[in-house]
DNA sequence: CAAATATTTTAGTTGTAACTAAAATGATTT
DNA sequence: AAATCATTTTAGTTACAACTAAAATATTTG
């Protein structure tokens, strides 16, 4: 398991995306047309980066790219997002991960302070 | 799984930090001299990160505050970060990571540029 | 070949994670 | 209560991931 694997899927985005190709491809504009609130070039280089670090493949047809995860290069992590996205509870978390991070790859720590030492 | 959790196992120096206070509690200054190449400041702040995440636990003893590893928290992740670290290999890596990333969370893409598409 | 469609790439912007140096806080000892 | 030790917090800097809009590239169709 490449690092990277880590890096990739720390992004609620990229996890998105993985999920949309999980069981079947998909082409970017089927991908992009889930995700209405990126710009299309935006999902093309996430798809770009996943690529990269091998987390999907691609395959020319006519004039369409067709997307697909590659759930072996995940290796163990497969059965976590598998059991992630199974959870309907986290479905539910994911969309409001999604819609807070907007921009910004990660979740605000929250911003309640405790003065005194907590142990 | 909280996605906090995909989160703080992104970045290579908080997994460097989970390994140290994996299989015992460690201060912060013997964390802090492990890592010499960061300031005092900047182990104690990871240590936050990964507390509020519930990734570790901490207890105050005379001076100093021992932090220590919650593998429950980490689910699955817990035998995939084990697995890496038991890996001579993956030693290397992060060595090479943690220079490389002297600053910047994450690993640079290869700049490697292919024009054509590559199917 | 021109037009249409699908995707990638470029150039530039923005938010923020990771850091540093120094000040503040807390605990213990003298 | 001053001095010392260990850690946390603050304020500010820097590098870069994620994004947008637009231009470029590739592929098919009329």
């Amino acid at each position: 398991m490449d690092p990277a694997v880590l890096d990739a899927i720390a992004s609620p985005r990229r996890r998105e995306i993985l999920r949309l190709v999980w069981r079947e491809e998909q082409t970017v504009g089927a991908i992009h047309q889930a995700m209405p609130d990126v710009t299309f070039g935006a999902v093309s280089l996430q798809l770009r980066l996943l690529a990269e670090a091998g987390l999907v493949e691609a395959r020319g047809e006519r004039r369409n790219r067709f997307y697909k995860a590659r759930p072996e290069a995940l290796g163990p992590v497969a059965e976590i997002l598998e059991r992630m996205w199974d959870d309907a509870l986290w479905k539910l978390k994911l969309a409001a991960e999604l819609e807070e991070t907007r921009r910004g790859p990660k979740p605000r720590r929250r911003p309640g302070r405790k003065s005194k030492r907590e142990v």
